[in-house]
DNA sequence: ATCGTTGCAAACGTTTTGCATAAGG
DNA sequence: CCTTATGCAAAACGTTTGCAACGAT
């Protein structure tokens, strides 16, 4: 399995929100006459924890084994991750073949720089991006949902342990 | 399966090229020492003979079936699809969870609209979205390799489709 | 003669499904 | 009580791999 690393150098600030990722779910479920259970509360809770991108794998990697209390089977996490977008409390974004999943709810918009070395995402804002969009999108006469802009390359850090590397063979 | 619409409205020029595709996939192999076969011969005039956004098994649905002439099972499909990419030949990128084709060599860079009714690629080219990368990168001292910029949304064609539907409902 | 390539079958990793049981409202 | 949600097992999906036979140089 391939994990890209879950944590991004310079954090966004968040959004000042009037409910708690909790509160917004069980709204959404109620209009939707779906119901709160255990698992999806602890879910909630396990994602909303810690700021981080992460796919499925990772995510049920970090919750209790089987037999052990808040156990969560992997379909569930897969159908439950899945409420959390339709709720709007997550984004889902394709990477490497696999689903990546951030907050959405309570977060600014971003886009991402992705390191194929050490597969970390870094987090950028752009206000530039969002005028091309619609530029592009009049000339086409599309309506646009939303977009994904991702910059593959390598981050600074790597190129640094790369240049140090390369200094330690000529020695 | 799913599957995306071939086509795409407007296409780019070609940029002017010293060689064919055979031509240039020749000389990739010559310098890795690797041979080139019927398969891959037959799969390059079977790619670049028309041009259109593709995955694996709609390539694979246009060939020719177990049994017939130049048969290639799945697997030299896909293998000879990623000597395509490191050939420079074709581009690949991530789509719905798969992977999607298109060509590369002898084409202009460019960025897509993705109609999430129809399934349709659209293909445009902007200049600022390359400023903008370089902006970007510069601030995060990343060192960019490449970039996907993908625009969801629903088409020209499918919002007047679902217009007229509108209409017709209200009779 | 060598070594890359093919087709086959079988595996892979991720995600989804059918179904009987459990549990929320 | 009614319906949605869960866990299990198994399937689905796109893709890759090991291997013996084949074929290009």
């Amino acid at each position: 399995m391939t994990t890209p690393a879950p944590n991004h150098s310079q954090p966004l600030e968040a959004v000042a929100v009037s409910m708690t990722p909790l509160q917004r779910f069980d709204e959404y479920l109620q209009s939707k006459g779906l119901r709160n259970t255990e698992q999806r509360k602890f879910l909630i809770e396990q994602v909303f924890n810690r700021h981080e991108h992460f796919d499925a794998d990772q995510l049920i990697d970090q919750l209790p084994a089987k037999g052990q209390a808040n156990y969560v089977s992997r379909p569930t996490v897969y159908r439950t991750l899945r409420e959390f977008v339709d709720a709007g409390l997550l984004n889902r974004f394709e990477l490497d073949g696999r689903s990546v999943y951030e907050h959405d709810y309570g977060y600014p918009e971003h886009d991402h720089l992705y390191c194929t070395k050490c597969r970390k995402l870094i987090e950028f804002t752009s206000e530039e991006i969002l005028q091309l969009r619609e530029t592009v999108a009049k000339r086409h006469r599309f309506r646009v949902r939303d977009h994904r802009f991702i910059i593959h390359g390598v981050c600074d850090e790597c190129t640094k342990l790369r240049n140090r590397d390369r200094k330690q063979d000529r020695v």
